[in-house]
DNA sequence: AATGATCTGTAACCAATGTTACAGCACACC
DNA sequence: GGTGTGCTGTAACATTGGTTACAGATCATT
């Protein structure tokens, strides 16, 4: 656990708090696919990612659902910070999108060291700092675009995260992050096909150029 | 401007703190509609209202807008911080809705009270987690909603802020903040009318019942 | 009272998106 | 090879929201 934290971190904390995090963190593997927290949840810790990328989910009652953003290695989520110290249940859903490490550290620890170690505050501050920027992106989009232009964001999204210009997704679950229907997904696919830019296939979107 | 912070601070910030407050911060009094923070603006300082409302407003480049939330006495504007920190220019726009008293805070003390003072720490990561729900909160409406509900919200949230139940403003102005067109919101005001929720004036709305 | 500016109401139309329905295809499993 | 399941393509239609256009109402100013 030591040298992927080391990896990961290094550069962002000291050895001190290295030491802590390595002395009371939990190791955790995770594979794809699999939903590391619902709605409704109470957290118990937070997750430094150490290998891999989550997606971060909102839901409404219905179960309607719009992808929030992605968390990569390096990163932790400041949703749960939110959670953990409003105490409240989690707002948000969790799934990983590809196999993934992370260590979970205890709230405690995370509010003691906010204290104590400054490399660990301006980490936390960091953190919220990005996940509010990154809902505001969110929200321009859903607000501002229209989903044609959605599409090609998301899709761009993806291959970045999964480092392939290979997407397995069917157009179903495409429609769900982007809370759409499955026919208009694969309406607006089938043009940006037509205009040379992705290839279809069954289960697998390969991506020629989105300029 | 020592009582002013002292009524709506005491409780948040020991005396040391408010003192530190008063001794650095600038106090500054905006009448209503007027514009406090433009896109692309440079943050100076961080504000602490102690009386009034503002508005904060997101605006993408071809200038829709899109209101994101008030900021009440006692609060601040984690945007700003997330300006401060990130050293970038103003990602939103600021409009008095009433008239409102504030104190400015310099960055530079901002920072450094976050390693002194332990209430100002909860204080700013409160208002951070406050944010981000509020963000989340019109990201969901903006997604799951149809713009009638959108609308009954709009105008609820309005009267809790203004503590009236009549709202001074044109329909223009309140499609203008919930990015949407006046003839559309003209046309639900009115079927709200017919269900006798409100009564349309003009340059006013009374709201009856919202349910 | 006449003028002009602004605000509101309404109709007609258009575009984007969502819904329903169904056909054909690919794949896994028998 | 036959069958069932899930994925994709497509048509027809409904709904929501945006656009254009214009008439009438209200208000301030002269």
């Amino acid at each position: 656990m030591i040298q992927e934290l080391k990896y990961n971190y290094r550069h962002l904390f000291e050895e001190d708090l290295l030491n802590e995090i390595s002395q009371v963190g939990t190791f955790k593997e995770v594979p794809a696919g699999f939903t590391m927290m619902a709605i409704g949840d109470y957290v118990r810790g937070m997750p430094l990612l150490v290998f891999g990328a989550i997606k971060v989910i909102r839901e409404d009652k219905e179960g309607d659902e719009l992808l929030l953003y992605y968390l990569e290695s390096g990163e932790t989520c400041s949703m749960t910070m939110n959670c953990c110290m409003g105490q409240t249940k989690s707002q948000i859903k969790a799934v990983a999108e590809q196999d993934t490490k992370l260590i979970i550290v205890p709230i405690q620890k995370m509010e003691e060291w906010i204290a104590t170690y400054k490399t660990w505050r301006d980490f936390v501050f960091l953190s919220y700092h990005t996940r509010l920027n990154e809902v505001l992106h969110i929200l321009d989009s859903v607000a501002f675009e229209k989903m044609d232009q959605r599409l090609v964001n998301y899709l761009k999204e993806k291959i970045r995260i999964n480092k392939s210009n290979t997407i397995h997704n069917t157009h179903q679950e495409i429609a769900y992050e982007l809370h759409s229907s499955r026919v208009v997904i694969s309406r607006l696919l089938k043009k940006l096909e037509q205009l040379g830019c992705i290839e279809l296939h069954r289960n697998h979107i390969k991506i020629i150029n989105l300029a």
